[in-house]
DNA sequence: TCGAGGGTTGCCCCGGCGTCAAGGTCAAGC
DNA sequence: GCTTGACCTTGACGCCGGGGCAACCCTCGA
C-alpha cells in the first residue's frame, strides 16, 4: 500500500492537491494504517492519474468529477470538447506570443494594420516624427471609437493622398512646425486647402463619422497649439470663412466634412 | 475622448477588468467628466494594450506593472523570459493532448511504457486478462513505491521469460486458475517453480527491492486467493521449504528473492 | 417626461490549491 | 530509552484575476 506522499509523487502532483480531492469528493478517501495515514492501492494511482490529465487540460474539478463519473460515450463526448478547447488555447498562445513579439519590437498594437501603414506613408513624405505622433494618437482615439469605419475612412485618405495638393498639405508638416506665423507660406498652404476643401464639397465628401464633438474640438486644438504657424494657418483659413478643422464648416451655413482631414 | 466601455470594448476587455486595473494602481485613473464618467485618450488605450497583451501571456499583474514601468533592457529581457515561458507552455498543453488522446483510448497512463510491453508480451503468451489485470495492478504499486527501479526490474522479467522454464510457469496463468486444487498438474508446476528458484538463489539473484512487508503479504495473499489450484500450488511449495511468492524464503534460514516474481 | 441603457462605488464570490500552525507517528541512531 | 527528523493529520487563511450584484446616478432619444 502507499502513503499519500508516495502517491502524491507518483502522479506528480502535491500532498496538498490530494488532500483537496478527497475533500471535494473527487477521489474517495481511502482505508487508513492503525496510526490514521491514508494508505491508497492501485485503483486510487489509476484514478488520480486520470484526474491530473483532464485537471492538466484546464478541465475544473467539478467537470472532472461528472466525466469520471460518465459512461464512456459521455466521456468520449467530453473528451473531444476539452482536446477542442486545447487546440484553440495552444492557437491562443501562439497568437499571443506573435503580439508579444510585436510588442517588443515597439510596434503599435493599439492600431490596425492599415493605419500602421497610412502613417508609413506619410511618414515616406518626409513628415516630421512630432507630427506623426500626434496624427497616430488621434487615429487611436478614431479607431476606438468607430473601429467598423476605420478602414474604409484610411482607404479615403489614401486616395487623397493621390491628390498632389494633397501632398503638398503634407509638407506642410515637413518644416512648417517651425516656420514663423508671419511666414508667407503659410498664405500658400491656405490657398492649398482651400482648394481641396471646395473640391472636397463639390464631390460632395460631407459625411458625418459620428465622432463626438468634444474629441473633434480637443483635436483642431491639439492642431492649432502645435505650433505659431499651424495657428496662423487655422485664422487665415477662419476669414475665408471656413470654421473648424477636424470637421469644417462653411460660414454661416453649410456644414461640411472633408472625410476627415488630418488633426 | 472614450469612455470606459468604448476604451474597454476597443482593447478586447471587460469593463469589470478596466476598474480592476484602476484599483489595482496599473491603469491609472484618467480625467472624469462633469458627470463623473471617466474620459480615456489614446495613451490610455496603448497602455491598456501592452497590459493585456502581457496578461493574456500569463504574466501576473504584479509583474505587468513592473515591466511596462521598467527600462528597455529590462522589458526586452523580461519579454525573452515570458516567451520562453509561453514556449514551454505550449509544449505542455501538446503533451497534455497526447496524455489524453491516450486516456480516451483506454490506456493505462499510470504504468510506464516497459510495464505495459511487458504486460503485452504476457498477454502473447496466452495469460487470461484476470490475471494480467491483477498482475497489472500490483506493477502499478511497485511502480509507485520504487519507480527508479521499475525499468531495471521488468528487464529482468524479460530475462526471466527468456527461460522455458517461466513460460511454462506462466502457462499456470492460461487456465489453471479453472484447475481444481488437485489437479495432478499443479505439482508439475511446484516442481517447475522449484527448479526456477533453485536457480535464481545459485544465481545470487537474492535482491531486496525495498518493498513494504505488508504490501508483499498483500499480493501474496492476491495470489493464493486467486483459485484453489494457486492455494494448494503455495501449500506444496512451503511443505518443501519454500515460504513466501512475491518475496520467497528458504526455510528456516536463508532469505531469498528471486527478482520478483509474479503477484 | 420617461424609460433604456450607459455610468459609478462597494462588497462578496469563485477555483485550485499554497502556506502556515499545531500537533501525532515512525524508523533510525546514540 | 531518548532524541531527531521526516513524515502524517486537521484546520484555517491567503492568493490571483476578475465576475456578479446591489443601489444609485447620468444621458439621450422618442
Amino acid at each position: 500500500m502507499l502513503t499519500i506522499s508516495q502517491l502524491a509523487a507518483y502522479a506528480g502532483v502535491t500532498v496538498r492537491a490530494v488532500r483537496h480531492y478527497h475533500q471535494v469528493g473527487l477521489l474517495p478517501e481511502p482505508e487508513r494504517d492503525r496510526s490514521g495515514y491514508r494508505s491508497y492501492d492501485a485503483a486510487a494511482v489509476v484514478r488520480l492519474i486520470r484526474i491530473r490529465t483532464l485537471a492538466d487540460a484546464g478541465v475544473p474539478l467539478a467537470r472532472v468529477q461528472e466525466l469520471l463519473d460518465a459512461g464512456p460515450e459521455e466521456f468520449a463526448e467530453g473528451v473531444r470538447t476539452i482536446d477542442t478547447n486545447l487546440r484553440a488555447e495552444i492557437r491562443r498562445l501562439q497568437g499571443t506570443r506573435k503580439r508579444l513579439a510585436r510588442l517588443a519590437a515597439g510596434e503599435h498594437l493599439a492600431l490596425p494594420g492599415s493605419v500602421v501603414g497610412y502613417l508609413d506613408r506619410l511618414r515616406g513624405l518626409g513628415v516630421v516624427e512630432r507630427y506623426i505622433e500626434m496624427e497616430r494618437d488621434a487615429w487611436i482615439m478614431i479607431a476606438a471609437q468607430v473601429p467598423h469605419l476605420i478602414d474604409f475612412v484610411i482607404a479615403k485618405k489614401h486616395e487623397q493622398l493621390d491628390d498632389p495638393d494633397m501632398v503638398k498639405l503634407y509638407s506642410f508638416f515637413r518644416g512648417a512646425l517651425d516656420w514663423p506665423a508671419d511666414d508667407p507660406r503659410v498664405v500658400e498652404v491656405a490657398d492649398i486647402v482651400e482648394r481641396l476643401m471646395m473640391r472636397a464639397v463639390e464631390a460632395g465628401e460631407v459625411g458625418a463619422l459620428g465622432l463626438d464633438d468634444q474629441f473633434v474640438d480637443l483635436l483642431d486644438s491639439t492642431m492649432v497649439q502645435s505650433s505659431p504657424a499651424a495657428e496662423r494657418l487655422v485664422a487665415i483659413l477662419e476669414e475665408r470663412g471656413w470654421r473648424g478643422w477636424t470637421r469644417v464648416e462653411r460660414v454661416p451655413a453649410e456644414r461640411l466634412h472633408t472625410g476627415l482631414p488630418p488633426t
